[in-house]
DNA sequence: CCATAACTGCGATCGATGTTCGCAGTTTCT
DNA sequence: AGAAACTGCGAACATCGATCGCAGTTATGG
């Protein structure tokens, strides 16, 4: 049973001190502020107030927990936008929300990609980017694996962004010495050149825009060009 | 500094009596077997027969033991097959020998995805890759990113065969139960229309040119189309 | 109205994990 | 020959997720 299938209270005894929602919020900022790994059980609790034990009224294990916190930020993602009819455009814009989640909270490049960690509001996600390419007329079942698709896209861009203005943790500068002194090592020689080009190369390209290009060739690739064989649908 | 960059063997002292080969073959047995929890530092003594805390002898942690294995398995992707010129063609081919090792591998996705995680094989493979890619001409720099997103994709297309043929965890009936009721409910209606579709629709479609294709796409919307704007190169 | 069932909070505890320390023994360099 | 550098490893530490049992609280049913 997933979290989302187990009522949240049942009609008996006291009333529980807190909710899954405020567990979520907890949890979430702890990860924010200090990443994935400080969020255990233990710390959750403490930043709660409450005893190590009582979460486990709320949660049946710690797997719970992450499903909370990744519904919770899910949430952030603004589902209100119209559709322009355009499976490309939309999805494209949608994608660029998402990354912005992504950005805004690093843990969930941490979080074990599970085969499904969907809560209401990823419900509501899917539900939008299902409706957004509804006007490609793909076939049944296709929708699914575009999405999941498009999200492995949207992460891996998350986190070459991150890395890119993130702290060298002292890994990835060691990373980083391996790797250009193999370079300079002779073999490799286009591994060699594509680190030398590396720093100069043009004024930097937006990454907003290469995100955005890069995006839509791959939805093109997936989705079709504009609407598709089946013109009988209207957006929204 | 990582594992690669340090030295194997010291000059004074007592020959060791394991390999980092021998630590990593272990350890990728003991995943394929039992999962990448199965792989702690403890089990891993006990496999090879030696105290827990030898292996720190040999490892810094345990973060230089996936090092290890990752590396170790990157080296089962032949990378003896010959170029043809065509980088679309080449790199999708590539694609689906990665594809393989993650399939005999599964506990490869189970790896938290550290934003370099390159030994001797994986500089190998990356060498093969830019090389393959070289006839397009791409700016420079471009050539590792593209590298990461198609692994990427690869990683999510693994996943997907995986579960399609992995064992119902509990986990998994769970949250399709989850999903289906929330389908049933009659909000999402994309999403029931979706799930409807997903056992019937046609016969099911190879999964392997469903990848092919796939691939195919997205490198070309990634890579340009045949040789690019600057042909003054040559496969090799 | 009250006994029972269902629930909550939580201290104590278990097993497993990654990692460190210190010691005894071995090999190599000077 | 002596010192330096290394190896293997038993014991221990901190931390983790999870469970058990008990005391207290609330709603339901006869």
């Amino acid at each position: 049973m997933t979290v989302w299938a187990r009522p949240e209270r049942g009609t008996r005894g006291p009333a529980a001190v807190h909710s899954r929602a405020e567990l979520a919020a907890v949890a979430v900022e702890l990860a924010d502020r200090s990443g994935l790994s400080a969020v255990s059980m233990r710390q959750v609790a403490k930043a709660l107030g409450t005893g190590q034990a009582s979460l486990y009224r709320y949660l049946a294990g710690r797997a719970d927990l992450l499903d909370l916190m990744t519904d919770a930020v899910t949430g952030e993602i603004d589902l209100d936008v119209p559709l322009s009819g355009d499976p490309v455009a939309d999805l494209a814009a949608l994608a660029a929300r998402t990354k912005a989640v992504q950005l805004r909270h690093p843990w969930l490049a941490d979080i074990p990609p599970e085969p499904l960690r969907l809560g209401p509001r990823g419900l509501d996600y899917l539900e939008y980017a299902l409706r957004a390419m509804a006007p490609a007329g793909l076939p049944g079942g296709t929708g699914l694996e575009v999405v999941a698709l498009m999200n492995a896209l949207v992460a891996q861009f998350a986190r070459t962004e991150l890395q890119a203005a993130g702290a060298d943790t002292g890994r990835r500068a060691a990373q980083a010495a391996y790797l250009s002194a193999a370079a300079a090592r002779g073999e490799h020689p286009h591994l060699a050149a594509a680190l030398a080009e590396r720093p100069g190369a043009g004024p930097a390209e937006d990454p907003q825009v290469l995100f955005e290009r890069t995006m839509r060739r791959v939805l093109t690739g997936l989705v079709g060009e504009g609407p598709g064989a089946a013109p009988s649908q209207q957006p929204s």
